[in-house]
DNA sequence: TAGATTGTTAATCGATTAACAATC
DNA sequence: TAGATTGTTAATCGATTAACAATC
């Protein structure tokens, strides 16, 4: 699929979460949904869901609706999710432990190949049958198995060596969680997860 | 302060992210900040600072600036930061543990009063001199302590019922970690934080 | 006064919503 | 044919950017 002209941000969320209602609701036996159930089941209005869909093709049937089937099929192939991702994640204190753990992450095609420490205490351990394996050993590891996203959950001093680290192994994107920011060449994707930001939404709204 | 006009949600967002710019700078005895400085060093437009900071009041000294200190605190005060908020938090696995163990919260004026979980090898135990206590008792403690914030980390079989609980105890606004659609009055705020979402925004970009 | 920078208005841009022709 | 629902266009809404008068 080629797409040549700019897709918002926001439709590209709005398809994550179309998608996860649709596979939820598929085992029912329901074989066609129109634009607005799916609208009524996420909370959006049927013309944003007509329009993000439409974005990328005529999935539907006027007069009809979409095959639920079809248009799961077509949203996961849109999202890059009909292939499988692999992930390494570095830091494996409670933050690592607990996206390792993590089972929508299988669910939805990413596979968390390899996780690294600095803590000789953790390096061998497995976490959910993943070894612990050391930083020393990263680059020489993403760069083998061709890992194209990192996650770095380390503490905010070590975040940009790791990501550097990663970045050199030929990771495409990461996802960073330490509270810090960081730098990284323009071809690199990265989204920070700030986890402070909500709760300070939280005292503005509430205040 | 009364805001009696809409202010955009991005707004508030990047109040955040300016507010922690500046904490970061004070040591250094800086007095006065421009807008541009503050744009580059968050990586937003100057127009977009002055225009964010305007809707609150004039804070600045035209053909000056801002005065560093000033503007720190009449930030804070905007996101509502200038007091403590009280916070529970239910679920203590690994994400709450890290949650527990997040510094950045205290920083910013988050007091992690409680924590609860339903497993009784945790109950009583204590995670960065926080003791954990029974689900039983949350409804009672949160009720007393009149806290206003619950963070959700657990399962999501048992989401719904806990954020139940937190509303009776009082809540006001949760934010929730477990994939799962909770229902809440409109009065309560939610926020769901989507680590799979972050995932797919990448397999959608670098496919 | 000359230079700098805010606060604000107007112009631009982009995203959402409404409406409806096309089509089952 | 009548009823339903998509795909798409046009209208609306809101947010960002550009420009500049006000002011230190």
């Amino acid at each position: 699929m080629f797409i040549h002209f700019k897709i918002p941000g926001g439709t590209v969320v709005r398809l994550s979460v179309y998608s996860r209602y649709l596979n939820g609701l598929k085992r029912n036996g329901v074989h066609t949904i129109s634009s607005s159930e799916i609208a009524k089941g996420v909370g959006v209005s049927s013309a944003q869901v007509r329009k993000d869909i439409a974005l990328f093709g005529e999935f539907g049937t006027r007069g009809v609706g979409y095959n639920l089937e079809d248009l799961d099929k077509e949203i996961l192939a849109i999202l890059g999710l009909d292939s499988t991702w692999n992930v390494a994640l570095v830091g494996m204190g409670h933050l690592g432990c607990a996206l390792a753990s993590y089972k929508s992450f299988k669910q939805r095609n990413f596979n968390l190949t390899c996780t690294f420490d600095n803590d000789p205490q953790k390096i061998g351990k497995k976490i959910n049958d993943i070894e612990i394996l050391s930083v020393e050993r990263l680059e020489e590891i993403v760069t083998q198995k061709q890992i194209r996203i990192g996650v770095v959950t380390v503490p905010s001093e070590v975040a940009q060596e790791m990501t550097n680290l990663l970045i050199r192994a030929g990771v495409q994107a990461i996802l960073n969680f330490a509270p810090t920011r960081l730098d990284v060449p323009p071809e690199i994707v990265l989204r920070n997860v700030d986890l402070a930001v909500n709760l300070e939404l939280f005292s503005f709204n509430i205040k």
